[in-house]
DNA sequence: CTGTTAGCGCCTTCAC
DNA sequence: GTGAAGGCGCTAACAG
């Protein structure tokens, strides 16, 4: 990049004339008009910008934080949002301006990104939906920053986390408590993230320790958005027999199922009855056709939590590592009560 | 805030000391574990944070841009996730780093946000959904760094834009041309916001023009949320005649009806037909019970325009100030069709 | 083992 | 009208 230097001495000025014409000074300065217009062309030739460090050094430093967010970009833009949420209402309780950058990454590509090995870019990083590949990564290789890692578990690394393994024996405990037996669903994404195969699991397992029949063939691994949703439905419905209850490990699946199962005059509960996984938008579950049952995961009360703590390391309130376990919330509504 | 000089001060050794012991080459440098722990005491008593802007000053600086986002902090986040979906697509097309910051502002306090008239914070700046009272703001106070508006339309601004009146009359003439004569819905966010005001404004105006009968009663203002057409749709039940046809401003807002005719066995669209602006998950309006018809907004392009442009003001690619219209587009579903 | 110093890009004060 | 110099916080030679 091109400096105030470059500049000046293209247009054969010296720095200081280049400044205060950068700085809207010329009129005052009385900067003739053909020095400006040298000087502009020179900028524009360079492609000149100037440098925010450099300014930001010199001005009257106030306290300022810049937190990366690293979030894979193969996830829903929906549960960032809920994330984003969850920052705003903790910003508010500071002072000083804590800006969020947001840092998409490849799922299993978090080694490309340069910010966390770097101490010159943010003061602290949130690393979010970390593939199997990129826990591996973290653990043979610390940020230079103050990391904490979002759903995720790693004894090197401070963590806030829910625990994925109850939320699928939640959604299945509710199932047993029905008094439903068999023919049960489970729809998935299926990816390499460890938390997601923790909820399917916890789901599984529990419906296999009540000694509950679970065939493989009611198992479906789709796309992690609504026409994944879509896709599971018309696999169901191709069977036998629907079965009696469904256990969506996002509420985009379900919204899917419902849509199909709505279309098809299919009666929910009484034909089949749908669980989910809350990570969208509550409202949305809340009032959907009809109101969907979830285990709601406090994305919010998560990410505020994060960012607290990471600032709480930043100004040295917190000397060892953390972890922080939230719990996750049966909602029973329609689609299964 | 502290700096290294004060810490080096206080622990009685050079600058250069602690710095080695910060980038943690204590070890080889070989210094000694009573200094380090001197240092590292009065970092904690002095709370010394690193500037990241004096290091990457001195770091040999790869390209970068810092591009903030004002987003009105009452707006809903899913909306802000489609334009962060869009930033996304767009930056990928990029060599370096461009970073988005989120900056929430309170709706109306635009002119709180220090970011706007500092030229060392960011690099540039995306403004989105300002009231008209922080139009005024914009339009007396030129920010110093290169700026776009999201929606909005100034003379004095870079701007990308959809035509807000079109919108509504696009959906308007839906109604018309399927033979719609009166008892015409319409719910919409009462704010401060000139686009809204524009969509449901190009709707009525006509309906008018066409001499459908519009009666005030029908109008029904709320909050901009799935709840708030939840209250909406409440309201219009209590009336004698439910609407032929609803206009939502919004898709949330179609949500909560859909919800409410849905539980109350109203058919859609049979008993009343449901149109929205579609501004949050597409595919959440795809496969809603019943499909939502939407007059659909580009949210994500405008999104990545606003982001390809403002990086060619910063490249001096641009000259002159620029105005970009979008199109919306009607899509038909089953919701009114 | 630790200290001194130059310089990253920029702006401001002072001098010419 | 314009230039020279100092310093913002930090690191990496280079000196001791």
């Amino acid at each position: 990049m091109a400096t105030i230097k470059d500049v000046a001495a293209l247009s054969g000025v010296s720095v200081s004339t280049v400044s205060i014409i950068l700085n809207g000074k010329a009129k005052d300065r009385k900067i003739s008009v053909e020095t400006q217009d040298k000087i502009m062309e020179a900028i524009k030739a360079l492609n000149y910008r100037p440098s925010v460090s450099a300014k930001k050094l010199r001005s009257p430093n106030a306290k300022e934080y810049t937190i990366a967010l690293y979030w894979a970009s193969d996830f829903r833009t929906n549960y960032l949002a809920r994330l984003i949420s969850g920052f705003q209402s903790e910003i508010s309780n500071y002072q000083y301006p804590i800006n969020i950058v947001i840092c998409p990454y490849r799922s299993g590509s978090l080694f490309l990104e340069k910010g966390l090995q770097s101490d010159h870019t943010f003061n602290a990083a949130i690393i979010a939906n970390t593939s199997i590949s990129d826990m591996e990564y973290l653990n043979n290789n610390l940020p230079k920053i103050p990391t904490v890692l979002y759903n995720r578990y790693s004894e090197q690394y401070n963590t806030v986390t829910i625990d994925n393994f109850e939320v699928g024996r939640k959604a299945a405990m509710l199932l047993i408590n029905k008094g439903i037996k068999d023919n049960i669903g489970l729809v998935h994404f299926k990816a390499p993230y460890l938390a997601m195969t923790l909820r399917s699991q916890g789901f599984i397992d529990t419906c296999i320790k009540h000694s509950i029949q679970f065939s493989d063939e009611n198992v479906i691994n789709t796309e992690g958005s609504i026409q994944g949703g879509v896709l599971a439905a018309e696999i169901f419905l191709k069977r036998k027999h629907l079965p009696k209850a469904i256990f969506c490990d996002s509420d985009s699946l379900a919204q899917g199922l419902l849509h199909v199962f709505n279309k098809k005059n299919i009666k929910i509960p009484e034909d089949s009855q749908i669980i989910a996984v809350g990570l969208g938008s509550p409202e949305a579950s809340q009032y959907s056709t009809p109101p969907l049952t979830v285990v709601e995961i406090p994305l919010e009360k998560m990410a505020a939590e994060c960012l607290r703590l990471i600032i709480n390391v930043l100004e040295h309130r917190t000397d060892t590592s953390f972890h922080v376990n939230y719990e996750s919330k049966l909602i029973i509504r329609d689609s299964c009560s």
